[in-house]
DNA sequence: TCTATACGATACGGTCTCGTAACAATTTGA
DNA sequence: TCAAATTGTTACGAGACCGTATCGTATAGA
């Protein structure tokens, strides 16, 4: 006769468990933007959180395995705008992931996994995941509108989101200038030019 | 009469400290593109290189005044092309970037330097002057075809670039896609778009 | 209450790193 | 050839980290 609690092979202690586990994964994620990947460390982890070393090494085999459960916490998938208008969908998109990319601590982040990915294969699979979370609503925009034939078919999706992703991914990481809404709007309008032209004035 | 070396205030042995400078230099620059900037250590320098670690110690007061210095070797600065056209300019520059981005060492360094720009002020400061290196070859395009009347003056040259510097480090460290001559294609027109429209047809 | 389970505290061995030190060997310039 | 400068070798102390181990304690469920 199993005393069993019905549903769930849960050995026990379930709810200890959980309660170590976010503790542990909150303090790796905060630790980790703000030191960086290298920076982080399984015995700081232990010292912020307050959750012993060994309960970590317990639910975690090794550093890796907590690097990489810490950082698919790295959310940066937004929603997605519905105006009705394409190019304003677009453009609040655009308006929204920029202003995420300057405040958000994920920005601080990426960086640091995308120099592992460099080296790393496993981050570099993360990194991909997490990139497709991030660019998923820029693709659903695109292929709505042209299932509503506010786009032509032709374009091309992938292309059509760099253009737009570019810019800010260059702005915020590599230029390091502000972000403004005028900035915002010109990546955009030009973005959409190239999408709708037939042929503008080959001057 | 002296036979010295005239001019030079060099105390002595020059060739030697330039020989192990060099030696030292080039190992820490190719770990680093290896291995990353965390993956950097004097004593792994030391090995690689032959020189003993005093001796670099002797040269570099810090591991971190040694890390500036290797990085300070990043130089992916371009060539600026000039074909006469203003499109054809920025055009071959952007397939040259391309192809650098994809081929260069600096390319797989630059990510761990703006991850640690992030946190840091001294590599922040680094990575600024490398940003105005690697954009000055556009800077200088624009502004020529600017007083050669081939480009509007209102046009605002730093966000010009962004437009075709953003897609290209997009899809380098980004999506990770491999950059053709049709995407540079692409995003030089669309950014040629945004400096010579009027108006384009407003619908 | 009682027992299995999970947790905390502490410590350990091993490895790596930084930065310093002392001493011997080598190269350089005169 | 000879003295000064530079380099190589080896070692050290301090600290951080990983991953493991031990032992005592607290918690959950019956």
């Amino acid at each position: 006769m199993a005393t069993s609690k019905a549903a769930g092979a849960q050995p026990l202690g379930n709810d200890r468990v959980a309660r170590s586990k976010d503790a542990v994964l909150g303090a790796a994620y905060a630790m980790m933007s703000e030191a960086g990947l290298s920076g982080f460390s399984i015995d700081a982890v232990s010292r912020k959180s307050g959750v012993a070393k060994m309960t970590i090494y317990r639910h975690w085999p090794s550093r890796a395995a907590l690097l990489l459960d810490a950082c698919s916490r790295m959310s940066p998938r937004a929603e997605i705008p519905d105006t009705g208008k394409f190019v304003g969908d677009i453009r609040q998109l655009a308006l929204l992931l920029a202003k995420s990319m300057q405040t958000g601590r994920w920005a601080q982040l990426l960086p640091s996994i995308i120099d592992a990915a460099e080296r790393d294969r496993e981050l570099a699979a993360l990194h991909a995941r997490q990139h497709v979370a991030m660019t998923t609503a820029f693709r659903t925009i695109i292929e709505r509108a042209k299932t509503k034939k506010q786009l032509a078919a032709a374009v091309d999706t992938t292309t059509l989101i760099a253009l737009i992703m570019g810019p800010l991914v260059y702005r915020r990481w590599f230029s390091r200038e502000t972000i403004d809404d005028s900035f915002v709007d010109a990546i955009v309008k030009n973005a959409i030019l190239l999408a709708a032209r037939k042929r503008p004035r080959p001057a």
